[in-house]
DNA sequence: TACCAGGCTCCTT
DNA sequence: AAGGAGCATGGT
């Protein structure tokens, strides 16, 4: 067992599996913070507040229940691990990943978020969406829920330029009224993933990358592989050159299999804190200092 | 200064 | 179907 709960607080027994930094520093989500030894994460309207003491990790949060299924709590990713490492997933990927889970976050906050995500670096990505928090978001008491779909829908394109979300200001607009006018968001959690990918892909500024992210981190659709320019690089390193990303998500995925977002993520962390093309230096160091 | 970042859209072949 | 220019913005 990994955890225990209380009220309005979860406890994570010492575990080479729940890092609370490699969990929110790995790229897959945008409202956190650190203060001092705390991690804070939000998502929708919830609130959740991580300190590691002593090995053990203790989360005090607004509901404890959502942030079980939010923190993935109930896998065991030792032996996802463990597979991964038979179907020949990189060690040193999986050595340095170690703590990292796949976070189960809100659809509409996951398809808005990747899609300012594109072409972008993650921090800029991290203050544009809490810009975007700050200005649209309801107070949720003394923090800002993620906007409702209703919300960014009643925003002009002006609006999303100015918290510099830039040429995917129009995206943004669009995809937002859809959602709020009753486009479906429910059917990619249960349809085939090429349909469920079909489907995300119609929103304005959504394509198969950001769609891929959607279903993995707000659908825990593990079947799936994002392939961004991280990715194709690790793919040109590890399994041979190929430059178009859909094929390398293609490649991945059919070697992946169920476990695909999994490998995705230890690779996407692994590359991009230990590229430099000579690793095994700048791995140990970047390593060590973090432990 | 160029190049790059969790890419997509639109226009040519 | 496949390939490439252009795109906002800021960091290195």
């Amino acid at each position: 067992m990994l955890y225990e709960t209380g009220k309005n607080r979860i406890t994570v027994f010492p575990s080479e599996d729940f890092d609370i930094r490699r969990i929110l520093e790995c790229g897959q989500v945008f409202r956190y913070r650190k203060t001092g030894d705390v991690y804070e994460v939000f998502a929708g309207r919830e609130h959740a507040a991580a300190r590691n003491s002593g090995g053990k990790t203790e989360i005090e949060c607004t509901d404890e229940k959502y942030f079980v299924k939010y923190f993935d709590l109930n896998r065991n990713y030792g032996i996802i691990r463990l597979k991964l490492r038979d179907k020949g997933l990189v060690r040193a990927a999986l050595d340095f990943g170690k703590g990292l889970r796949i976070l189960r976050q809100e659809p509409f906050e996951t398809l808005v978020s990747f899609i300012v995500s594109q072409n972008n670096r993650i921090s800029r990505i991290k203050d544009t969406v809490e810009r975007l928090c700050s200005a649209l978001g309801e107070d949720a008491g003394g923090y800002r829920a993620f906007p409702s779909p209703a919300a960014m829908a009643a925003a002009d394109e002006d609006f999303y330029r100015s918290i510099g979300t830039g040429y995917r200001a129009p995206y943004l607009v669009k995809t937002a009224r859809l959602v709020a006018e009753g486009a479906d968001l429910d059917s990619p959690g249960f349809l085939p993933a090429d349909e469920a990918r079909e489907r995300l892909c119609a929103f304005p500024g959504v394509g198969p990358k950001v769609a891929d992210c959607v279903l993995l981190f707000g659908y825990g659709r593990t079947e799936v592989f994002p392939a961004d320019t991280w990715i194709v690089k690790a793919c040109d390193r590890y399994w041979g050159k190929e430059t178009n990303p859909v094929k390398v998500s293609r490649k991945l995925a059919a070697t992946f299999g169920e476990l695909s977002g999994y490998a995705q993520q230890y690779l996407f962390d692994y590359m991009r804190n230990c590229d430099d093309q000579d690793d095994k230096e700048t791995t140990s160091q970047t390593t060590e200092d973090y432990l």
